[in-house]
DNA sequence: AAGTGGTCTAGACCACCTT
DNA sequence: AGGTGGTCTAGACCACTTG
């Protein structure tokens, strides 16, 4: 006799998969009832379920209460970003990271980081401009505003030995963050401190957090020439 | 009396993550058993599996068997991204959509398009290039290399009534998706059909897709100058 | 109103890793 | 070797949404 073994989700999940992408289950379709799929299978209903929600995660099927589980017609391309730490960054590529305080300065927020933060009154902020660098070469440049009302420890840390960016990773949680990406040319501050010439296209990470309702920082994180980003898997 | 109501698993998982933020689970630190804060909460262990399972997932907490759960000491910000097709992108926008075949022709591979599909021997591809314009303004530039061997079908699409991206998208499921992103400044075709000065940054999205082992398409998508890319959530 | 997915429970066993 | 998370089951009830 075979060694027959009880079924994962994986294995489920593998088996709807291989269905949708052999057109069994074709786009727009309407699979089983996961209570049908679980008897066919010969498992759980929960273990179905289980998969599914694999499924779901990924954006191959949809499911709605009731209305049952369809393949989905027009299958999205999901990708996940982790953005770690930079030091952390540069020092899984296996380079030696290196960071300088450029400038910081209590100002009030200008109008695009209002914008950024969702309010309606100018705040008193730090803004702090700082390079990071792998193996002695420029690798980000970071224009960073951080709110002084949710964070007022930020004003008793040495900017110069420890990166906002690691201080407000550290002691700062967040609850919401928001991260788009887009493209810049290098002008003035970029420029220089990537060592590029105006006009390269440098890949921009904005990322803005906050605790609650109140913001805590926003950043311009500027990539040097050359940079990817890579989705996960 | 107050109606006391059962804990989901949300309830569960807002409640260790207010725990982490206020620091009464600190970086570093090993959590309670599933079992004990089951316990202490007064709900079944799977329940605090299910609110596990999802802080794991946003890399808020790692769990290891046998040795517990922790709070992560260095906490990446995970950003997810939707890739729609590119006409349904623009429509969600509220914008026209329309699409211009710009050329296609039967080509050889190129290195670098050996090198994302990851094979060691040229192979036959039909090179695509298109337009996609959002209020008859250039929206999106196409630059696609098709693998006629896994996709021989795409040689009897007409490609001027529909993009390759929407059939292939309709047509071929795939198993693996690369995806990354990086700017470049526009030059030659790209600034011309996208309508902007040479020299632009622009943000590209590469996207290489397969099944199974056979590499189907590698496109560039070089997005028009101000696109941005904003995470889910 | 009814059907389907979503969740919860209690118990059992498994798999993996640290000690 | 033992402890912890991971999974499976069976059954029950809930919540949402469609017809």
């Amino acid at each position: 006799m075979k060694g027959q073994t009880r079924l994962s989700w994986t294995d489920v999940r593998d088996e709807i998969r291989t269905r949708i992408l052999h057109r069994t289950y074709a786009p727009g379709d309407k699979l089983p009832r996961d209570e049908d799929i679980a008897a066919e299978l010969g498992c759980a209903r929960t273990t179905v379920h289980r998969a599914m929600q694999d499924l779901s995660q990924i954006g191959l099927v949809e499911r709605i209460r009731k209305g049952g589980t369809h393949v989905r017609t027009d299958p999205v391309t999901r990708a996940t970003f982790d953005i770690p730490i930079t030091r952390r960054e540069v020092e899984q590529r296996g380079s030696k990271y290196d960071y300088q305080l450029i400038s910081h300065a209590l100002e009030d927020t200008p109008l695009s980081v209002m914008a950024r933060f969702g309010i309606q009154q100018p705040a008193r902020v730090l803004h702090v401009k700082a390079l990071h660098l792998a193996d002695n070469r420029p690798y980000m440049f970071e224009d960073r505003w951080i709110h002084t009302g949710s964070t007022p420890d930020i004003l008793d840390v040495d900017l110069n030995m420890q990166s906002a960016n690691e201080w407000l990773v550290r002691h700062k949680p967040y609850s919401r963050v928001d991260v788009r990406f887009y493209a810049m040319n290098a002008e003035g501050e970029s420029a220089v401190y990537l060592s590029t010439s105006p006009g390269s296209a440098l890949l921009v990470i904005e990322r803005t957090t906050w605790i609650g309702q109140d913001p805590i920082t926003s950043v311009q994180a500027v990539a040097a020439p050359g940079y990817q980003l890579t989705a996960l898997n």
